[in-house]
DNA sequence: ACCTGAACACCGTTCAAGT
DNA sequence: ACCTGAACACCGTTCAAGT
């Protein structure tokens, strides 16, 4: 499968604009966390000690930032799909993968937003990020198609915006992650009990 | 059922505040539509020739403003509900209004977000128009778990969270509604087809 | 009672000057 | 090659002065 290879460790650096760039990441990690993903890039600056001008040197927009700060999530989320697929049941599998995307776009408020805008964005820093998603879900989905009980007129584009939906949801409700467990069950089962 | 009592028609106002609430409402309508309903403040009165006073005099926050200008959309859907009810089919009223919901939130983009947080914040201008949906969806549920076959664990919250959650991912799809008809089908029919 | 618009605070983004 | 921070633009919101 496609290997992580973050910006970061392509292309080397001065020294001191290495340390710049990581210490970026690790407190936007912390704002983004605390404050959703729209927290002030002056903050995250500030905080970093540096002057705004070097945070945009290095991330020229929010998103190129907030996909360097999701980056090992990503990765986390990606190793889990690939265990799901040794799952014996494939309808369970798919289950859980919508639990566990769900929860990785609870990272911080504005991420479900971001990612389903870099869907429909060819240019967007997270479209790497979101193209794997998209890719886990799919092979998840068409095993639980062919193995499994899974509706055949479905495809990975739905599963992927359906999760945004919920996790978006989930950023709003005042009981978070559990608002979104109340959610899933009507994806996976749907309202109407079939025939 | 509730009738629709707007706050503009209970008190009485001097001629020329009541010409500049009127004005502001109907050209928040039209920005709103055009750009969304994070259009400037600053934007709305200056297209209706007032200060920025005499907007927020009237409407103190955004939602104050939003909750006028889709005061007569929310009753046209309560109207549609009660149609619905006297539909048949309790299963297939259900679907319609979810479709019909879903289309209601798509007045302008940033309304689903509004609407949902409106959901869990009592003193919203909002509240009431997210109260009526409710109520609406709360009663086309009941009847399709009583005469239709519409699941008993679900409940008018989720309904109400589900169709803002789809309406959310057409604001920002770039084929618009059509990827919420996408979607809709997966909340009745469900991912994974009933045994 | 209502309106006006100057004023302030806040934030994103750029760019000239530095090292 | 990279950093700094002043500067500008933009927007929400308030409030003193007016009618």
């Amino acid at each position: 499968m496609t290997p992580a290879t973050p910006a970061d460790q392509r292309r080397p650096m001065r020294a001191d604009a290495r340390r710049n760039y990581d210490l970026l990441v690790a407190v936007a990690t912390e704002l983004f966390r605390e404050q959703g993903a729209d927290a002030p890039m002056d903050d995250i600056a500030k905080r970093a000690g540096v002057g705004p001008g070097t945070l945009y040197r290095h991330f020229p927009h929010r998103d190129a930032l907030l996909a360097a700060v999701v980056a090992d999530s990503i990765d986390a989320l990606y190793a889990r799909a690939e265990e799901l697929l040794t799952e014996e049941d494939a309808d369970e599998a798919l289950r859980l993968w919508l639990v566990a995307a769900t929860r990785h776009a609870g990272i911080c408020r504005g991420l479900a937003a971001s990612l389903v805008s870099s869907m429909y964005d060819e240019g967007s820093p997270l479209r790497a990020s979101c193209d794997r998603m998209h890719e886990a879900g799919a092979r998840l989905l068409r095993r639980a198609q062919q193995e499994g009980s899974a509706r055949e007129e479905f495809d990975a584009a739905v599963l992927f915006e359906l999760v945004a939906a919920v996790a978006w949801v989930a950023e709003r409700s005042t009981d978070g992650l559990a608002s979104a467990e109340r959610l899933l069950p009507a994806l996976s089962k749907g309202l109407i009990a079939g025939r």
